[in-house]
DNA sequence: AAGCACTCCAACCGCTTGTGG
DNA sequence: TCCACAAGCGGTTGGAGTGCT
């Protein structure tokens, strides 16, 4: 099943290292070993746990399918949106995305985009890559105003992520020895055990350009898949109330337990319903922008406010 | 039942980044 | 500053699984 170089022999060893799938009686060895060492320096793990692998290839497993904090199983609704929203603002950055998923790994959301969302949004005539209609991007010659906001939102993006890897050498040593060495990267610790790393409060600023754009009355923004319902408060032609971008301008009110699991079947049904509701082309042109001017106005960039996307809120954005 | 086409994902590779001497 | 090594990251793909004819 994986992949086999030009330079080895597929599944079988190259100078004494196993290659390939993974067996049980390893996958306990190195279970066992990282529960009571830690995995310390993976290229001198595989020697004193004794398996036969490379340190890259015992990492690889742990992190991305042995670790016990690991959520496996279909992606839940929630969760790609969540994907698809953090795609819009941080590209194909995986494991930045990751950190806001929990119990998901980077490679797992990265093949759950390339194998689902990914076409979902194809077929829906969304550009997977800019997040835009396909009949902007198709004219391939976008128009000044286009470019001057895809450089805007360029721009914000650079911006953001810089003020990320500055904010990201100040992160709190952990107590966690294995995590000390890590610390300032923008991935969750190895161990994958306990370190939510400071990072871009992006997805706040967004579902604030997103409220923003969202100002019209409730029924309009009720996607007919929703398992919410929305309404418009405190909101103001000229800004928001509450002092967070918008971002808590629009309420949801949480519909009966019956209404909602009979939804929740139906978005089983149409997914690619959902998909095209939340991707409504007369609001598109509007998100670049109005993310820069998120920016612009200095929306915190604290990362612990947004500790657990999904499982805390799981519907923030009035677009989803 | 057999053959084919397609999907999905675990695991690999190569490059980049961080760290220590 | 330079170098070597380790770790992290994103792109890619082989092959098992599944569905269709």
């Amino acid at each position: 099943m994986r992949r086999q170089s030009s330079t080895n022999n597929g599944n079988k060893e190259v100078a004494g290292l196993k290659r390939g799938p993974w067996t049980a009686e390893e996958d306990e060895i190195l279970t066992a070993y990282i529960q009571k060492h830690g995995h310390g320096s993976w290229s001198a793990l595989p020697e004193k746990a004794g398996l036969r692998r490379c340190g890259k290839s015992c990492r690889l497993r742990w992190i991305n399918y042995l670790r016990p904090d690991i959520k496996r199983g279909k992606f839940s609704l929630q969760e790609e949106q969540t994907i698809i929203q953090l795609h819009a603002l941080l590209g194909n950055k995986w494991s930045a995305m990751a950190a806001h998923l929990p119990k998901r790994t980077d490679n797992e959301i990265k093949n759950h985009w390339n194998t689902h969302l990914k076409k979902r949004l194809i077929k829906l005539g969304i550009d997977p890559m800019t997040h835009k209609p396909h009949a902007d991007a198709s004219a391939s010659r976008p128009s000044g105003s286009n470019l001057s906001h895809m450089a805007q939102w360029e721009s914000a993006r650079l911006e953001a992520e810089a003020r990320l890897v500055r904010d990201s050498k100040h992160v709190v040593p952990s107590p966690n020895p294995v995590l000390q060495k890590n610390n300032n990267h923008l991935t969750p610790d190895p161990s994958g055990l306990s370190l939510r790393p400071r990072c871009l409060d992006v997805l706040k600023a967004w579902q604030g350009v997103v409220a923003a754009m969202f100002s019209f009355p409730s029924q309009e923004l009720e996607s007919p898949i929703s398992t919410l319902s929305y309404s418009a408060v405190g909101h103001t032609a000229s800004g928001y109330t509450d002092g967070e971008m918008g971002f808590g301008a629009l309420k949801y009110v949480e519909k009966s337990k019956q209404s909602q699991d009979i939804e929740e079947t139906m978005i089983e049904c149409d997914i690619d319903a959902w998909f095209a509701d939340s991707f409504r082309i007369e609001n598109y042109e509007n998100i670049d922008e109005g993310f820069s001017n998120a920016l612009a106005l200095n929306v915190p960039m604290v990362c612990d406010s947004v500790p657990d996307l999904v499982n805390s809120s799981p519907y923030h954005s009035s677009v989803f």
